[in-house]
DNA sequence: CTTGCATCACTTACGACGTAAGACTATCAT
DNA sequence: ATGATAGTCTTACGTCGTAAGTGATGCAAG
């Protein structure tokens, strides 16, 4: 009786509304430590009321991802070459991920394969192959540079957990160690830079070479020692 | 009163139990679904016994990570050219992951920097410092592999949770998409293979730009875009 | 206007999780 | 015999994702 309670009064709460603080607190405490209920506190409503706009869980990570994505990938620029494209690219997604450090891992996670990210995809793929890349080399390109941008910011990351002095001391009796850690930390940007850059001559020299050889032949013949 | 309690009797549980159990059952049902309860259960014991052998959670994947790396990685061999050293060392590597499937996502998490993988770090930067490289971009080349190795796995992984059919359809009006994907699936090992390939050739042709130009001068200028 | 219904919100509840605190017992050095 | 130590179990707390059900709101059709 008494109690007057306001229960399901419409809050008016969207998809948009609860995306946009997801994407907030992954940002301020990392994804690891959102939770439903935590999501629901921040827009002022009880937790099960987000299952009304999210299929569950997993579907809001997906989401993040793809937001992070939509606002940080854009169609290559026309009449740019395709190591520009390529470089750009990298940069695009390398800002993105720095622009949303705390949801990193869900990169790691979540395939992202949804038809706004396929359609960037295409896109780069015709520029590579206009450059000659045959089809499947590009695609291999184009995922050894997202993997490589990924993997270093994963990588850099779990670094940055663990104290550089811990590093440095036991690095001690290790002079090569250390002195490639001598001059500065290693940071995610030379990182990733040194990386592309790196990926970009390779695949400039797997071209030169493909083009050398016109038509379905064998494969490298013991390039990495891989199989 | 009654109640004959047999609470207590040493079980013969060591630390090396535990992290093999751990091993098995990360492999078994992914690291997502290993709980101290379950991996108790598995040793036939009560969960709070295992803190007696592992300091928590987070360091029980420490010690995951550790075990795999141990188990996986092996000093250069000597006498090999460095391109030779980093391919193996990228395929011991990838054999690792592919030994303990479930465990990758570990790899993008802890930052496994070990007394034993600096060992073996300090080994593989001084085949290329031998080999000309400055030890900064040795370490570089290093990280880069890693990097790749572990996010083609992890994006495989991905990859391979979402049903081909879905980005098949999904590739539809995307001619080039189609096309890449057109002659089989990509594999963890194609893409593995290209990318350190790629990497590979790529920092042979940095080593021979560093080469020509010896002592302290400028960055690349504009050589990626990133900065 | 009334009636019905889809939508949005809330409540309660369940089983799982990591782990702090503490009690018990077996083993071994003194 | 006497402790000390280390391995084990019990209980408990707070958190998590979410299934199931209840209630209120606002809109559309009669």
């Amino acid at each position: 009786m008494g109690k007057a309670r306001v229960q399901g009064r419409h809050a008016g709460l969207t998809r948009g509304h609860v995306l946009e603080a997801a994407v907030r607190l992954a940002d301020r405490d990392g994804v690891a430590s959102l939770s439903m209920r935590k999501l629901a506190a921040e827009l002022g409503v009880e937790a099960m009321t987000l299952y009304h706009h999210v299929r569950n869980k997993q579907g809001l990570e997906d989401a993040i991802v793809e937001h992070v994505l939509a606002e940080s990938l854009r169609p290559p620029r026309a009449g740019a070459s395709w190591q520009e494209v390529v470089a750009a690219h990298a940069d695009e997604l390398h800002r993105g991920l720095n622009r949303h450090p705390g949801a990193v891992i869900l990169f790691a996670t979540r395939p992202a394969v949804t038809p706004a990210t396929l359609v960037v995809l295409e896109s780069l793929l015709r520029v590579l192959r206009d450059a000659g890349f045959a089809p499947r080399t590009a695609l291999h390109l184009i995922y050894a540079v997202a993997s490589a941008v990924v993997g270093q910011h994963l990588a850099a990351d779990g670094a940055a957990a663990t104290p550089p002095d811990a590093v440095l001391i036991a690095a001690d009796g290790l002079p090569v160690v250390a002195a490639a850690l001598a001059d500065g930390p290693v940071t995610v940007e030379s990182r990733i830079e040194v990386t592309v850059t790196a990926l970009i001559a390779g695949f400039e020299t797997i071209l030169a070479r493909d083009e050398n050889r016109p038509r379905g032949m064998d494969p490298p013949a013991r390039g990495t020692g891989l199989e």
